[in-house]
DNA sequence: TATTTTTAACTAGCATACAAGTTAGAAAAA
DNA sequence: TTTTTCTAACTTGTATGCTAGTTAAAAATA
């Protein structure tokens, strides 16, 4: 496991929420795997609690799954949770892209360019940052539609999506994930709700056609029910 | 604070989990009160532990501010949080409606129907029991379409909408809400996406109405910010 | 009396200890 | 050897005590 250091402002438990939380997106922690709180506590230098209080928090999205006296399952990747979590951000952000077009103000579209050009600067030189930058652009359109909470709750279900997303780095062509964002960003600026709306549903459907690629190319990790 | 027994089934932190929402949303503990962990702990004969863990879950969703070395303070009624939750709900469940004009079998719609007529039997006999099968209603709708892991999420965030709507229960017209249920239900039946989005709309759109009354109302519940 | 300082009683975060249930392997019995 | 029983080492759930920080009222000072 990964164990960058603790940030200063963050609480042990928000610490171990976020170390284990990146080691399983990252595929660090293997899906599948079991996980012990005194093992995770041992390796952050902390207590059983605040990493019992963490894993409570993941087994929520179903990411982690507590067996009492038994120990904890890193979940198998899961298709059909992997399908509620797309369901739920193409949803909801196809919902907040047309509304987005009503409600961002220039200071908005200026932070959405800022990060698309950086999108298109670290474009084929830095993935991770690449990815985080792309996160960081999905974020923004709930900040301007005034959606933090609803972007929290997709964010904890995503986890699943984000899984699978990072197993398809080098199948995705992150040139046309870029163009797409820059699609979405135009049809916002022109105010354009159903440009907007089209443009980001061009966006999510790449991700479908990685799954059966995927599907095939990682099956140990695959969970049985998926198909 | 109402206290029912402990289910046997349940672990402690679930119970407390489910005592403290129910007391929340029916507005036993008064949005604005602050809570403590001892005291909770001690009215439900469980010390602070599952107690403590309960909160967090809560803490999740804002319907209760943890501040440290303070207090746990709930939530003030706050419009913002309304609509995300209301955002959020009639996002999904719109698109659930449609989804579920493919999805639903025989059995399904069956289960529908008993649920309506159980709201028909009860109309304007037992409200409490009458929103306890609306609420079931919504969530047979994610059974049909496999989302139940969205389900978890979206009712986390409608506890904010939820404490309104029993706030609401009197001057929503409960008549009109059954009759709404009927409608989505046979466009289900008859496999109409279009309809079932339109009754489905129409449905939500009735706690719009409600919201400048309650505002007004029982604004001694209102945080500062809810316009 | 008005203002500052102190103190004692709170709070939640966290560490630790124990309880209760599971499991795998050793030991005993067939 | 094979099967069964037991035991010891695990697991998470929960209780308890301690720590650090906040608050409000008492006490001291002006």
């Amino acid at each position: 496991m990964i164990v960058p250091p603790k940030n200063s402002s963050e609480t042990n438990r928000e610490y171990a929420f976020r170390v284990i939380s990146e080691n399983i997106i990252s595929l660090e922690i293997e899906p599948g795997s079991m996980i012990g709180e005194q093992e995770i506590a041992t390796a952050l230098g902390l207590s059983r609690t605040p990493v019992h209080e963490a894993f409570l928090e993941l087994s929520k999205s179903k990411i982690l799954d507590i067996l009492p006296q038994k120990g904890c399952l890193v979940s198998m990747i899961d298709s059909d949770l992997i399908r509620e979590a797309r369901f739920l951000r193409i949803t909801v952000e196809t919902a907040l892209v047309e509304d987005a077009c009503e409600l961002a103000k220039e200071e908005d579209l200026r932070e959405l360019d800022d990060n698309l050009a950086l999108q298109e600067f670290y474009l084929s030189k830095d993935a991770d940052k690449l990815l985080a930058l792309d996160n960081e652009f999905h974020k923004l359109i709930y900040r301007i539609c005034n959606k933090m909470q609803c972007y929290y709750m997709v964010s904890l279900m995503s986890m699943h999506f984000d899984r699978v997303r990072s197993l398809s780095l080098h199948s995705v062509k992150d040139l046309k994930i870029v163009s797409d964002h820059r699609a979405i960003f135009d049809a916002i600026k022109k105010k354009d709700p159903a440009a907007a709306r089209a443009a980001f549903q061009k966006h999510m459907a790449r991700f479908d056609l990685d799954w059966n690629i995927i599907s095939r190319e990682y099956k140990q990790y695959i969970s049985d029910n998926s198909k």
